[in-house]
DNA sequence: CCATCGGTAGACCGATCGGTCGATTCACTA
DNA sequence: TAGTGAATCGACCGATCGGTCTACCGATGG
């Protein structure tokens, strides 16, 4: 079943000391169903955040707890990362949106890149009453908010519309990055998303 | 970590005799792997298609040839629902590839939608070395051919780049629909599409 | 008539799954 | 200093995982 061994059972987690058993269990959990898929084991998890069996159930009530608070702490960063991208374009609510995708842009580029944390994990929890996809679905509903009042602020003619295609850009990027890099979707959505920018101004 | 209980046990592929142990195996593996996703259990999709454990292993040499052969043989398929729509839209490249749009928005209304079945197994299989994902890259390789020969019969200056945006807004558009069918994300990904198209009449 | 072969039935394997629990250690504080 | 609560270790649970194996069945064809 296993045809490469990526697991990496070495507590590699142990150097971050300081941090209590919650927030151990947190990173690795995180690291590992990022890496791994919300599949990972229960055991693997516990290795690598060298925390106790007992202390995941205390904190999180269980595997899927965990899975669904990794997912709520990773919007929030997410999110904050967002939010400063966003800043960095200035006051110009276009120019803010093409700040934004440039930020989205660069991410493929990282070392272990796999894709969005939370469309991997969407589509890998076949069973839809796991507490991760109101999670999940909450946090593509902020996104698409976030750029629903820039393009509002922009003057688009359908800025939701343009919401939703925005955010789909984004998730269409991220699942063809991590499957098919060579294509550069990041550019190739960009490109797209500029065009629906640019329906702001008509006649720039 | 079963919230609802949505695996149903009963037989009810053993209607469809005539067929093979065979042909029985890859229909309830195409259609178990899809609805619960890849990591359902041997046991289960042996008793809906009713047969016997050891004719996986003949036939499939194990569940990973099973699933990487269901998707081989759904690719077929897919494929030519694809050339059909296509079809359909006549001569044009550019009405052709309007109808293949509009093919693509009817499926997220199917009764058990779930997304794309090879994005989805894509990325719930983590394990990179597993033999779907050359099944999986190779039918968004062909897809993406099919619709760049389009864009270049249809005089498009980046048909390259403009088939990478063609599919990644269908991979997009099947991965929202699945998440958040509300947002009718299938539609708008069509008028983006329209945007791309339209590119290659700059003066309709 | 019998050998072969694809299929079935089902026991069985080791491994791992998520989860529970008793016993112990440790730090902090009253 | 004694008490308390959090965190630890690790045994243990039943269930299920993917996979192997033996035995049997029935049709086909020499």
């Amino acid at each position: 079943m296993v045809y490469s061994q990526v697991v990496d059972t070495t507590k590699t987690q142990k150097a971050a000391r300081g941090e209590g058993p919650r927030e151990r269990l947190l990173r690795a959990a995180g690291t590992l169903t990022y890496r791994e898929g919300t599949h990972v084991g229960i055991d693997a998890i516990l290795t690598s955040a060298d925390v106790a069996r007992r202390s995941l159930y205390q904190h999180f009530g269980g595997k899927d707890g965990l899975v669904a608070e990794v997912l709520r702490e990773t919007s929030e960063r997410t999110e904050q990362g967002y939010a400063d991208a966003l800043a960095s374009g200035g006051d110009d609510p276009r120019t803010r949106l093409r700040a934004l995708f440039a930020h989205l842009e660069k991410l493929p580029d990282a070392p272990g890149y796999r894709g969005c944390p939370f469309v991997n994990a969407d589509l890998s929890l076949a069973d839809p009453a796991h507490p991760a996809h109101d999670v999940i679905r909450a946090h593509k509903r902020r996104l698409r908010a976030l750029i629903e009042a820039e393009l509002r602020a922009a003057g688009h003619p359908d800025p939701v519309t343009a919401g939703v295609q925005l955010v789909l850009l984004i998730d269409g990027a991220a699942v063809t990055a991590a499957s098919r890099p060579d294509e550069r979707p990041a550019a190739a959505a960009s490109a797209l998303a500029e065009l629906v920018i640019s329906q702001t101004a008509p006649a720039s």
